[in-house]
DNA sequence: CCTGTCGTGTCATATCATGTACCAGAAGAA
DNA sequence: TTCTTCTGGTACATGATATGACACGACAGG
């Protein structure tokens, strides 16, 4: 339990918007922000701006942190990513 | 079943040096090459280059989807994750 | 004993992707 | 209006990827 107990953290996936939610397990499946991008029809740029306002928001360093923190929270299951 | 079963891969783990074999749980753990480097005692472009190796020859895209990988294959579970 | 050859470990350079730090406009809701 | 969200942008710093190179030990053949 080398780990904030759930109860304590006041729902940091409530921080997220709407759009943050839809990018978050594109990022926890390994994609990269221009695969993001033409998945959800919008530039690489803004898949970018995205991936860092969550990064920020979860308090996490790079994306490979925000996917295991996805499969933590049951966001993604392994077996959803692509190999 | 979007992938090749186990029992067909021949041990893409064993085609991995002892040295690859210890860099590829720290990748897993969302650690980035300077922690690498510096836990291993070696340059942040020697962990660098490893982790190059560890991805082709798992034939992966990004070192989140070693993350992802590892956790498959049992190599890490989510408990001994940073964060 | 020599001499390749192979695997491994190490580090470097160059280029591309990602991350950081902002800014700003459009649209809709409060 | 004010606020949030969504969208895209610039500029720069850092991280990741591709490739090359060298040293070393093991090992086989000569």
């Amino acid at each position: 339990m080398a780990q904030v107990p759930i109860s304590h953290r006041p729902n940091l996936l409530d921080q997220l918007s709407p759009r943050e939610r839809e990018i978050l397990p594109l990022v926890a499946q390994g994609k990269d922000n221009r695969e993001i991008g033409s998945i959800l029809f919008i530039s690489e740029k803004t898949a970018k701006n995205y991936v860092t306002s969550i990064r920020k928001k979860l308090g996490l360093k790079n994306r490979t942190q925000i996917a295991l923190f996805a499969l933590k929270e049951g966001i993604i299951s392994l077996e959803e990513t692509n190999e």
